[in-house]
DNA sequence: ATATATATTTAGGCTCACCTAATATAATAT
DNA sequence: ATATTATATTAGGTGAGCCTAAATATATAT
């Protein structure tokens, strides 16, 4: 049994390790999950008991197997339950984070994988992020920020690199939607803002901030 | 905020007061949550303080106002999930309590309210239990235990009133489902057991046991 | 009315998942 | 190499929600 602090962490660590391929620390872990630090220690001490992670200390933790399996898991349930949060609640993709939070806690194999068959076996979720399949893997990636691009070059954008409803919402209030076409008109050297065009049709200036932040797909 | 035990202490004293229409006994509480009746009189203390139920030490509790609003939104959480885990999910109605015992903690006005709508604003939940709507109100039953009527009388079967998997098993291995017509056709005078034409074709024996959790109304 | 049985409460304790303050370790700057 | 700063750990403590054992209150039987 994991509880819901545990499948907290796991999910955590295994965000920060991907965001920086190394060790996960001690004070990464206590801000993203709003705990204190030798709160942190505690508990990272406890898990490595479980063998849910190692943990050198003063040094940092990361994932067993065993606890990247399960971290997996709760990402892949989140992703799910975005997905039907999104397209058959008609929530917006602003609006799912919170409610996914709590239902990525359910526990149910039968209820996730009915959900999966429910929902057509989706590959992304709202956000463009992958969905992992019952045994943990993920499909290969090969979508790269916009920002990586060059003068006519044609993209699609298939997914956000950043989640804060304040990108999310500038999107959507700038009608720029997953599966867009993003032609690449101009590169402005002073701030790396981009000329873009989408769907053939309107003409966008993006900021760097927002460039880097777009993954797109060669198309 | 109501915390997860808080919740189900509450939804179990409506559903015990229901049953007996009296104050509910610690023990009685103790009995249904599998808790120790030590630990129920140390909550149901902190659960008046917060005026969620009223407390009569050494005689039990009933909920306040405040208290009955959250209850039954809970029970109109856990219900609007079965239906949507029968109608959606494909899930058999033996199938749903646990998981709906763990989805009706969600918390999320929007979410439910989206739910209500996706689903058709159902008016009962797969065993026939009545949803309350949004502001705690049930409609009016008519419905009554087949055992109530006598030879001659044609009822269609709308609800359970044993919630248990032997009994939903029991009713599923011999096709007795809900809308199903069932006319009596003899009673036995010994064992109160029934003689029932079912969707008038099949005729079955059913004990009292059976009927006695049978809702009907009358056709 | 009293004895017995049952239900309830009190008292004291435990674990989980957090906290603060103090101390120790590691990284960085001089 | 040493001082300073940042990070991590240890020690001690808290509230929520449970526990057992002992004491008290209520209901039932004689």
């Amino acid at each position: 049994m994991t509880s819901l602090a545990e499948e907290n962490y796991l999910k955590t660590i295994y965000k920060l390790h991907e965001k920086n391929n190394a060790m996960v620390t001690t004070s990464a872990l206590a801000e993203s999950l709003q705990i204190n630090a030798a709160s942190v220690t505690d508990f990272i001490k406890k898990m490595a008991a479980k063998k849910l992670i190692t943990y050198q200390k003063s040094r940092g933790v990361s994932l067993t197997e065993a606890g990247r399996q399960l971290a997996v898991n709760i990402i892949r349930k989140h992703r799910l339950w975005e997905v039907w949060l999104v397209n058959n609640l008609a929530f917006k993709w602003d609006e799912v984070h919170e409610i996914a939070e709590q239902l990525e806690h359910i526990v149910s194999n039968e209820l996730i994988e009915h959900l999966d068959e429910h929902l057509g076996f989706p590959k992304t979720d709202p956000h463009g992020d992958l969905i992992p399949d019952a045994k943990g893997r993920f499909a290969k990636v090969s979508s790269k920020p916009l920002l990586d691009y060059k003068v006519g070059d044609n993209t699609k954008f298939v997914g956000v690199a950043e989640h804060s409803n304040s990108f999310l919402q500038y999107l959507t209030k700038n009608n720029i939607k997953l599966g867009d076409e993003l032609l690449v008109e101009g590169i402005e050297e002073f701030d790396n803002s981009f000329q873009v065009k989408i769907n053939r049709k309107e003409r966008k200036l993006l900021s760097k901030d927002v460039v880097k932040n777009l993954f797109v797909i060669t198309v």
